[in-house]
DNA sequence: CTTTAAGAATGTGTTACCTCA
DNA sequence: ATTGAGGTAACACATTCTTAA
């Protein structure tokens, strides 16, 4: 009984939200793994550890044959430009059989495409932009509009940045967004959390307080018995047993269904 | 100078859709 | 017409790494 029990099981609790009719997943192929945080809150609990909370990652395809490297790309993209990028373009031929999987797709070459720019030693650097003021208030504001990415090209050219940059800032821009309303969701189970723990503790006082007057009550010559305390309701004359008939209604309110009587 | 948080960039896995044999 | 395999695009998610405070 209470949260020592709940805490022993498979629980499943999170918050989840219906799904946003401007989210991505509206003009994209792919149906939503997770449902993007909406403005709308009408949230579902779930709370892991079940085993379906665990997203088990499983290689789908895996040719360790066709793999080798980068035997794939070669046969569908472009060569490097330069011969300096040449040796960097090309997949290892990785020997970890695992690490194959990975290049069945043509993600990796997006990915390459667009990055690495190389600085003077012609070696890759990792360069970092800072996005301007200019340029952050018209990405943000273009999230607001479609957090799902539609003229990227054009927005790039008029933020003067790369296509790439333009969708990466996106992708990263979601992630936070869901990142900040898991941390609200979480300070919401917390509150939750507290409020059924101080209920539950009142509950079994109670239980207790009730528990010691049927004591008492039952202890007592049934004579004795005429009032009860708290319905004075006579007891005379019926049952010796029961002397008292219990209220119709429970006088307890359900926080989940009836969250309003919670505070 | 060091630490740290923010966020840009990269790597990887998954899914839907398309083409072709 | 159907089907399976391979390729591609788009995305989520985890992680790395740079930079400014």
């Amino acid at each position: 009984m209470g949260l020592d029990d709940a805490s022993n099981t498979c629980l499943v609790l999170g918050l989840g939200f219906p799904t946003n009719p401007e989210t991505p997943h509206k003009t994209s192929k792919k149906p939503p793994a997770t449902a993007a945080p909406a403005t709308g809150f009408e949230p579902f609990l779930t709370l892991g550890l079940s085993d379906e909370s665990y997203k088990v990652t499983v290689t789908k395809k895996v040719d360790v044959n066709k793999g080798g490297g980068c035997l794939q790309h070669r046969h569908h993209e472009e060569p490097p430009t330069s011969a300096a990028a040449a040796g960097d373009w090309c997949c290892p031929a990785s020997p970890d059989p695992s690490a194959v999987s990975s290049f069945s797709s043509g993600r990796v070459r997006r990915e390459r495409d667009f990055s690495s720019e190389e600085d003077e030693d012609g070696v890759n650097a990792r360069k970092k932009l800072r996005l301007n003021k200019e340029q952050s208030a018209l990405l943000e504001e273009s999230f607001k509009q479609h957090s799902a990415l539609k003229s990227q090209p054009t927005l790039a050219r008029q933020l003067n940045l790369k296509p790439r940059q333009v969708e990466v800032w996106f992708q990263n821009r979601r992630a936070r967004t869901k990142l900040k309303q898991t941390e609200v969701d979480c300070e919401l189970l917390k509150r939750c959390c507290e409020t059924l723990t101080n209920e539950n503790r009142r509950l079994q006082k109670e239980l207790q307080e009730l528990k010691s007057l049927e004591m008492a009550y039952t202890n007592m010559p049934a004579a004795t018995l005429t009032v009860c305390p708290s319905c004075e309701r006579t007891g005379g004359g019926g049952n010796p047993k029961k002397p008292f008939s219990m209220p119709s209604k429970p006088r307890f309110y359900n926080h989940v269904t009836n969250p309003s009587a919670a505070y």
